[in-house]
This record gives C-alpha cells, sequence and structure tokens, in this order.
DNA sequence: CGCTAATTTTAGTTGACACTTACGTAAGAA
DNA sequence: TTCTTACGTAAGTGTCAACTAAAATTAGCG
C-alpha cells in the first residue's frame, strides 16, 4: 500500500494518472502533454506506476497503451477510509458529550472544567 | 491536496498518523515509539503533518499533544473516489458489452446459454 | 535483410529531504 | 531566579529518486 501513496506522491505521475482515467494512452502521446520533461523521463514514471499497480499496459504494435487500474488503489481507499473512521467516531462521541451536558445541566451543580477529548 | 500524499508519503509520518488516529498522544510518546529515530526527526514531521492538516496540536503545560484531523484527508479521499468511478464505469460498460453480445447470440443460435465475462 | 518508429533501459548528475547533533524556548517546581 | 521537563528549531550531512543523454529493444515495412 505504502508503493500505492510513493507512486501518486509526484506530480507528474499523478497527471499520468488523471490522463489515463477514462482513455487509454499510448507513451507518446502522454509525453507529448509535459513540455519540460522528456520521454524516457515518462517512461520511468509509467514503470513506477506499472509496478505500483495503478496502471495497466496493452502493446500494439511498436506502441504501448496505458489505461488506470481502479483496483490498485483499493489499498489506500481502506486506510484513508479507517482515518475517516475518526471523524465519525469523534462525532459520535461529541454528540454523546452534548447529550450528557444537558442532563447534567438539569442536575444544576458543577464547577470545575474538564479536559475535552 | 498534494501535500496531503506528500504528507502520507513517507513510513515514520504514517505510522504517526495512525497511533494518533484514535488518540491524542504527546510528542514524547510519539517519539518513544520509534527505536531508531531521535525526538527531533519525529518532531520535524510532526510539522509536516500539521502543515499538511492531518493532525492537530494541543498546548498543555510544556507537553504538545497531537490528535488525528479526518477533515485533512478530504481532499484526496476524493481524487480516489474519481479514480474509483473508472472502475464503476468499466463495470457498467462491460455490462452492457454482455448484455449485447447475449443479444447476438440469441439471434445467432438460440437455447445453448453461456458464459464468463 | 536493413531501415524507421516507438519506447524502454542504462549510466551518471543533481536536488530534495530525512536524519543527527547542538542549541533555543516555554512552562512549571524548588 | 535557577533547575528541569518537554518540546521545537538550526545547521550540516548522506542518501535516494527524478532527470537527461545515449544505447538497446521491439515491431512493422521495403
Amino acid at each position: 500500500m505504502f508503493e500505492t501513496i510513493q507512486a501518486m506522491a509526484e506530480p507528474t505521475r499523478l497527471e499520468i494518472l488523471k490522463m489515463v482515467r477514462r482513455h487509454e494512452m499510448p507513451a507518446g502521446e502522454i509525453a507529448a502533454n509535459f513540455k519540460g520533461i522528456t520521454r524516457p523521463a515518462v517512461s520511468q514514471h509509467l514503470r513506477v506506476l506499472k509496478d505500483a499497480g495503478l496502471v495497466a499496459e496493452r502493446r500494439q504494435g511498436t506502441s504501448r497503451l496505458y489505461r488506470l487500474r481502479p483496483d490498485g488503489f483499493a489499498p489506500l481507499k481502506a486506510l484513508l477510509e479507517d482515518f475517516w473512521d475518526s471523524k465519525l467516531e469523534r462525532l459520535k462521541a461529541a454528540a454523546e458529550k452534548q447529550e450528557n451536558e444537558k442532563k447534567i445541566k438539569q442536575k444544576k451543580k458543577r464547577g470545575k472544567h474538564e479536559r475535552n477529548l
């Protein structure tokens, strides 16, 4: 899963991923869409993306067509949703806390302020 | 959003994120959980995570408590779901293609039923 | 076969960043 | 105030990865 993040953590590579998101595209065309970068550099990036399982390659004559491989993002997606849970847990905890305060106010005493989480 | 990916694309930092996922934790304790790394290094990582909006800091006496900030992951989450769509689109396209093939085969030879995608 | 086109691979350079040591700062206790 | 705890910040170093130029691969065409 780290391979996934590492692969995405580069501007050029992220651009490539966006390019091949909907349609497969030959390496040459991908490279042509970058101005300040050579074809070999793009080729190397494609290799990283392929090794990370984020793109698939298909050969057609002398050219190679690349396309997005959405399944490759699944592990990262899972991790992110795991982090996202924390938000829900927090919201839930906050709601419960609010509930408690309501009850406390009905009891009407309480001095010191406690630490929030 | 790139800041988000960059911040996550480092083993130590990802570990830190997991540590502070459920409970806030003082910087010292975070550092103590790493063996081959010094406290200043952890402090620097915490700064990166904070700048990226992935953790929040709270001071309590001489110590600083860090906690996860799930909202910080929202942009990356959105991007990932955008990539994920490609899979759904693909599945949809495949399903439609299968539908078409089914009709064609029904025309050609009726009675035989098949097959895998 | 040789020739061309499309792309990858190799070799080598350079810049970014993760790390450590040393120093600075802020809050509380004595 | 001085000492101590718990940090962050500064400066310098080494490693790694992104890049370019040149050589190697792979497929099609005469």
